[in-house]
RNA sequence: CGGGGCGUAGCGCAGCCUGGUAGCGCACUCGCUUGGGGUGCGAGUGGUCGACAGUUCAAAUCUGUUCGCCCCGACCA
């Protein structure tokens, strides 16, 4: 491809709504431009990413035995009111009428659908096991877009749903997925990791993501590297370090005007993994006392897969249901539900005495207190790990992909039967994966750019090799460029050759920016010597080769 | 949905406080120049100042409403 004739629209200065490193260099690359919010043109660089991207995950998934397909974007609701999600998921979902006034939806995932098509042609135990799976536009109405390509109201997923007779099926189902999902990963040059997760409104019991370590990232995994634990933070396992044990008398203390762990650790001159935070939400079925240790942040996820949805109790509720005001009630002698974070079972603290301005000191659980226990505060770097002690690190991470043992939650409600070697009829056990391509591509910038622009792996750059012809009014370099430009395209290389008759800044410039990972640059002097560079774009190293030996050269170092 | 910020040429911005001819840099067009890291000079093109309403002799500027975009939070198959 000649430059001239594809169209690559750089900048030279950042747009300047834009937060994200990759989101700033795919538009002043010319890779995407913005049509409204969590909405994106892909331009044709853009495109050729993506394309390289979705070849690769079309040879791992036809790998393992999954079958390609394509699904309508445009659902009629009735699929979606039988799994009860057409109710559950809410304003996410994008809705509509058609012209008879029927209720239709645009698909945001499709489960159902392929459940659907699953439960009318999938009759006995000989028709599986089965992986279909898509290369498709799904939309979501989300509440907040952001940070470009990363999170967007329509974009491009792989999507595939695995239907087995039995568990043990989707065990491997799954293992095949995770296997492939690594290879996929690894081929896209990508820094990865592979975290348990929550398998939210998808169900089922079991659910991993594979995240990408970014700075734009939005969410954070906790980390073992002894162990190898890894989980996405909201329900990361952790222990705090413990707190040092103090051997104190129980005794009431006066603390005037003194509400928050902060003011009370200051005003007592004692560390705040000595107190008890006691927070009042009311649950659906009821208020719940949620306690954690002084330096521990309440986990609100893991709180609410214990009590339900919650919100934080208002002033005036604290003060009728636990009879003082917010700021000096503690766990002692409370008749409300109590869910306490594990690591308060061992030590003695201080809380609220539930008497306005007193503090308890002395309060040692199960002697003073009951709860219920759990691990409801937030993994932090630094705490131990729950397996081998190791030391936990976060980091913050973009989703990539994610895969979830789904069983037959979807299966059972649109009537997915099959009959199993005993002419029994059974619910098809199902698994659901998914990988964002363009978040790929997203990551893959994140990772791997420098202060002049993108750097892209190898595998999934818009162009193997970028020819740049500094001097276009020099015969000579133009003979040579279009000799190499013919050899390489010969050899099945993907070539952009930067015909523009602009100045040598210029192109280098724009081919730093765009960020192909190998440059052949002929300059008049050493093409008048038959030598021309090739220049890593990561390292920015160059080698004068002479021009008979490109082909080899480049060939055998890729 | 809650909080904050911003809408002036394709991009980056000034002008607004204190109302009176719409500006700068880059990009773009033409000419010359230059030719290994966004060359230099000259001449040009391009704007309903997000929209609507109000105040005023006069609104980019003041007031109100509204729309859009970004960030933080909530939410997130």
């Amino acid at each position: 491809m000649r430059f001239s004739k594809i169209f690559i629209p750089t900048l030279r200065e950042t747009p300047a709504d834009a937060e994200a490193v990759s989101h700033k260099l795919m538009l002043r690359a010319g890779y995407v431009r913005q049509l409204a919010a969590g909405l994106y043109i892909i331009l044709p660089l853009g495109w050729r990413v993506l394309n390289r991207i979705q070849a690769i995950l079309r040879e791992e998934m036809n790998a393992i035995g999954a079958q390609e397909l394509s699904m309508p974007v445009l659902h009629p609701a009735e699929i979606w009111q039988q799994t009860g999600r057409w109710d559950t998921i809410g304003d996410e979902m994008f809705r509509l009428k058609d012209r008879t006034d029927r209720d239709m939806c645009l698909g945001m995932t499709h489960e159902e659908i392929m459940t659907w098509l699953a439960a009318r042609e999938i009759r006995s135990y000989r028709d599986l096991p089965q992986i279909w799976y898509q290369i498709q536009t799904k939309l979501r109405d989300e509440a907040r877009p952001k940070s470009g390509i990363l999170r967007t109201r329509e974009f491009i997923m792989k999507d595939s749903y695995s239907f087995d007779t039995s568990t043990e099926g989707l065990e491997e189902s799954y293992r095949l997925h995770a296997e492939a999902y690594h290879r996929i990963f690894r081929r896209c040059g990508l820094t990865f990791y592979q975290v348990e997760s929550d398998p939210g409104m998808m169900g089922g019991a079991t659910a991993h993501e594979f995240m990408a370590p970014s700075a734009a990232g939005e969410d954070e995994v906790a980390l073992c590297r002894k162990c190898g634990y890894a989980a996405n933070v909201e329900l990361a396992l952790s222990l705090p370090p413990k707190a040092g044990e103090m051997d104190w008398p129980q005794e009431e203390v006066h603390t005037p005007e003194k509400r928050t762990v902060q003011e009370v650790s200051g005003f007592l001159k004692v560390s705040p993994d000595h107190f008890i935070k006691s927070i009042l939400v009311i649950s659906d079925r009821g208020p719940v006392l949620a306690l954690v240790r002084g330096d521990q942040e309440l986990h609100e996820k893991k709180l609410s897969k214990i009590i339900g949805d919650f919100r934080p109790a208002q002033k005036a509720e604290v003060k009728e249901l636990l009879g003082v005001e917010a700021g000096f009630i503690g766990p002692m002698g409370q008749s409300v539900r109590r869910v306490a974070d594990s690591a308060l079972r061992e030590g003695v603290y201080i809380s609220g005495a539930n008497k306005a301005h007193y503090h308890m000191k002395g309060i040692k659980a199960e002697r003073d207190f009951s709860a219920e226990w759990h691990d409801i505060h937030t993994a932090k770097a630094g705490d131990s790990c729950v397996n081998c002690g190791g030391a936990l690190a976060v980091e913050r991470v973009i989703e990539i992909g994610n895969i979830f043992k789904l069983g037959t939650k979807y299966s059972t409600p649109l009537k997915a039967f099959f009959l199993d070697e005993n002419g029994q009829e059974r619910p098809l056990i199902m698994g659901s994966y998914g990988i964002g391509p363009a978040r790929i591509a997203a990551a893959a910038i994140e990772q791997n750019n420098d202060k002049d622009g993108i750097v892209w792996p190898k595998s999934i750059a818009p162009f193997d090799i970028e020819i740049l012809p500094l001097n276009m009014k020099d015969a000579k370099t133009i003979e040579v460029a279009e000799r190499l430009y013919g050899e390489l395209v010969a050899q099945r290389f993907e070539i952009l050759m930067d015909d523009r008759d602009e100045r040598a800044g210029v192109k280098f410039k724009d081919a730093d920016l765009i960020g192909i990972p190998v440059q052949i640059i002929l300059g008049e002097k050493n093409v008048a010597e038959g030598l021309v560079e090739i220049k890593d774009r990561r390292t920015k190293e160059a080698v004068k080769v002479s021009v008979d030996e490109v082909v080899k050269r480049v060939t055998s170092s890729s």
